[in-house]
DNA sequence: CCGTTGTTGCAAATCACTCGCAACAACGGT
DNA sequence: ACCGTTGTTGCGAGTGATTTGCAACAACGG
């Protein structure tokens, strides 16, 4: 699996709590907050710590299995996905979709050419509003 | 002025610590932080207090005089200007860079054509170093 | 199976930001 | 210029997400 082999990669060792939080992003395909992360984790295993996971969540964001965002006022993270998708973020029901953006390569490509500045990651985020939650 | 045409217009008072607030945010050309921007303004006036200086930002951001963002744990602020600056953040020295991107302009055309939202605002955040900062 | 040492759980601490409320000050009317 | 109304402020306490110190614990190489 994945995981194991990325830990042991970086030195660090494979324990429960990184197993089930693993296993918890893996199975989800959106952005969770840490609320939501933590109750998943919880309802598979309830001995694992609110700062475990946050641990967790900060090593996995480092050795990149994972990726943090600050879409609102608290973090969320989501499996690591290149660059060339993109958030977008309802403003009313909170959800974020994904947008697959060609164009992002072509940011990429002119970025290149910014002077004093080396490119790593591209994130982007998208306000607006889903049409469904569209009121008034 | 700008600011007090605006302020007017949305039904606001003219006050010092808007004034103040107004004042340091029109001298910067990139971003703020709330100690920053506390710094400068108590610099000018003591008396202007933290919280004032967070519902002065808020209501400035509702009424588009400046723009917000979350680039790392904290909040940041900015004079408003249009989607297609981008900001560059240096890992290492945290220094927001703009770029002026016309593949934004593009990328909105694109996202026209996405089924179920409505764009409001693109943000694009590209982490990376400055060369400046090249340790290693 | 053991020892070393990276990790965890817990509880307390921090940090950025928000809120309630009484005193205050803009500004339209006079 | 002065008044009254009512939006704003300063202050202090509160909140909620995230972090940290530390002793007990568990992964994993030998």
């Amino acid at each position: 699996m994945e995981l194991e082999a990325t830990l042991r990669e970086h030195g660090h060792r494979v324990t429960r709590p990184r197993s089930v939080v693993w296993q918890v992003l893996a199975d989800t395909d959106g952005h969770l907050n840490a609320l939501e992360i933590t109750e998943r984790v919880q309802a598979l295993d309830p001995g694992i710590n609110q700062s475990s996971i946050y641990r967790t969540l900060a090593l996995f964001t480092e050795i990149e299995l994972v990726r943090e965002s600050r879409l609102g006022d608290a973090a969320t993270w989501e499996r690591a996905h290149g660059d060339a998708v993109i958030h977008l973020v309802c403003d009313r029901c909170g959800a974020v979709h994904h947008h697959h953006a060609p164009s992002i390569e072509r940011l990429r490509r002119e970025l290149g050419s910014h002077p004093g500045f080396v490119t790593d990651a591209i994130d982007v985020r998208v306000t607006g509003h889903c049409t469904r939650c569209n009121v008034g």
